[in-house]
DNA sequence: ATAATATTTAGATATTTATCTAAATAAGGG
DNA sequence: CCCTTATTTAGATAAATATCTAAATATTAT
């Protein structure tokens, strides 16, 4: 609970376009870095960023690192908007 | 469509805690800063930050300005939420 | 072992952002 | 008319952020 970190790296255009992404499939950095005009670099960070936010989940395969979105989290960023509609699903939250 | 502002708009925790303010009902500039502990310049700012995302609506009611939520936009990025869950609700929006 | 590939970490920099105080604008009340 | 109240705008500043290049780490292949 506590979705500072969250809403944060939602803030960012690239690492939602690499949300996007991973909807269809996990995908290595590498791979996900081949989507966009920055750095490798820069996209690692962006990647740490949502993994922090626990938006998505890594898992290292040999060489390579696959990230695959997080529903769980997901949901509950989900949860925050249905408070705003009216609903109580889960008051306690910022 | 382009939800650069709005994203943005929700990464900051008194803007998100002022929609949760006004999920209640409509307020005055000045009675949502009673709620914070910045000055009404910054509430200021940020209900310009929220209004320029379309996240709240203001109306002039002479001295006072009241604000209130804009569902429409709360429905629009609750979209773009379940094209991650598989769905593909209006799959153009970033 | 050495080289090549995949990814992250470190350090630097320019931009953006949240905040403040002080000043400006606007509306009402005596 | 002035004075008070409500709100925003302007200008300044410190902190956060996105990005880069270069270096470090780790794994696989020759």
């Amino acid at each position: 609970m506590g979705f500072q970190r969250t809403f944060k790296a939602l803030s960012d255009p690239i690492r939602r376009e690499i949300l996007q992404l991973l909807r269809i499939s996990p995908l290595t950095a590498g791979e996900i870095a081949t989507h966009f005009s920055v750095s490798n670099a820069t996209i690692s960070h962006h990647l740490s960023i949502l993994k922090d936010a626990g938006l998505v989940l890594d898992e290292k395969q040999g060489k390579y690192i696959t990230y695959e979105l997080n529903m769980t989290v997901v949901d509950e960023i989900l949860g925050w908007f249905y408070t705003l509609k009216g609903g109580d699903f889960n008051e306690k939250n910022n």
